[in-house]
DNA sequence: AAGACACTCAACCGCTCAGCA
DNA sequence: CTGCTGAGCGGTTGAGTGTCT
């Protein structure tokens, strides 16, 4: 009846991992992948559930992550991806190589939000708070005019999520039936097809790097990326300082490409 | 100096979805 | 078609840390 627990509480640790258990998880991910998250703990020696062997991994030892505050071009890229696709953090982490859902997801909610309230606008909508007078004006440069021309109600995103489920099936929704519940989200909706952004965003691959939007993580992130091993603050903290040792993985530099990993052989599997 | 308060972010929880038998 | 299982996702929590008084 009830949801079988992920684990038995029984015997499994939580809280922090201890850099001894990254240390056998990567250990154990980078030599044999991962068939299932489920047998990963008891596979690699941990008193974990898989559950929390995954989110570990993803959120915080992949190799290809990159660390530290988001630049000022992802958060702006977050706004606008945002704005779009309303909280749906793994579609937008997708977007920014490095960057997992759950970053993103703790970024907003500490920082974003919180500037754009301070700008007078509402981080919900991506319109100005005080509607009547317009307050924001100054503040509306942070949500570019093209995000802005394609702010997202609830009623687009289901529309959104109807045609994403429509196109995943092969099926498409009719006409007719789409898009006629207002002038404005019919124009906004069509827009959205149109839109090469969003085009891109519903797509699953990964971004070629060449998209206009994304010019900043070809050229600077990775960078960044390549140069943090020597700069002074470090990705991780000092118990994880080991990863460096890591940082090649048998990777040459050519597999990250705009923070893509493209030629692994132990990645690949995943 | 120390206690209170605020902030950050890693980790957990519970739900949904997809794949499979 | 149905039920089960594993994986992924978004929301929430709480420990650790920083800042203020």
């Amino acid at each position: 009846m009830g949801r079988q627990p992920c684990c038995d509480k029984l015997g499994v640790k939580r809280g922090p991992w201890t850099a001894e258990e990254d240390r056998k998880l990567i250990n154990f991910i980078l030599t044999n992948g991962h068939c299932c998250w489920r047998a990963v703990p008891k596979l690699a020696g941990l008193l974990r559930c898989g559950k929390s062997c995954r989110l570990r991994w993803t959120n915080y030892l992949r190799p290809d992550l990159k660390r530290g505050l988001l630049t000022d071009a992802e958060e702006q890229v977050v706004i606008d991806l945002h704005a779009k696709l309303g909280n749906r953090w793994s579609k937008i982490a997708a977007k920014l190589p490095g960057r997992t859902d759950n970053e993103i997801k703790n970024h907003w909610n500490t920082h974003i939000k919180k500037k754009l309230i301070k700008m007078g606008i509402d981080p919900v909508t991506h319109e100005p708070l005080d509607r009547t007078g317009s307050p924001a004006t100054a503040s509306q440069s942070v949500v570019t005019a093209e995000s802005k021309s394609h702010e997202v109600t609830t009623q687009q995103r289901l529309q959104d999520d109807a045609r994403e489920v429509s196109a995943g099936d092969g099926s498409s929704l009719p006409e007719s039936s789409t898009n006629t519940t207002s002038t404005g989200g019919s124009s906004s909706s069509s827009s959205h097809d149109q839109d090469p952004l969003v085009k891109w965003l519903l797509e699953d691959d990964p971004p070629t790097g060449n998209e206009p939007w994304l010019s900043f993580a070809g050229n600077v992130d990775v960078d960044e990326f390549s140069s943090i091993a020597d700069g002074p603050e470090l990705p991780w903290d000092g118990a994880t300082d080991w990863l460096l040792d890591y940082q090649d993985f048998g990777l040459g530099d050519s597999n990250l490409v705009d923070g893509y990993m493209v030629n692994s052989s132990n990645i690949s599997k995943f």
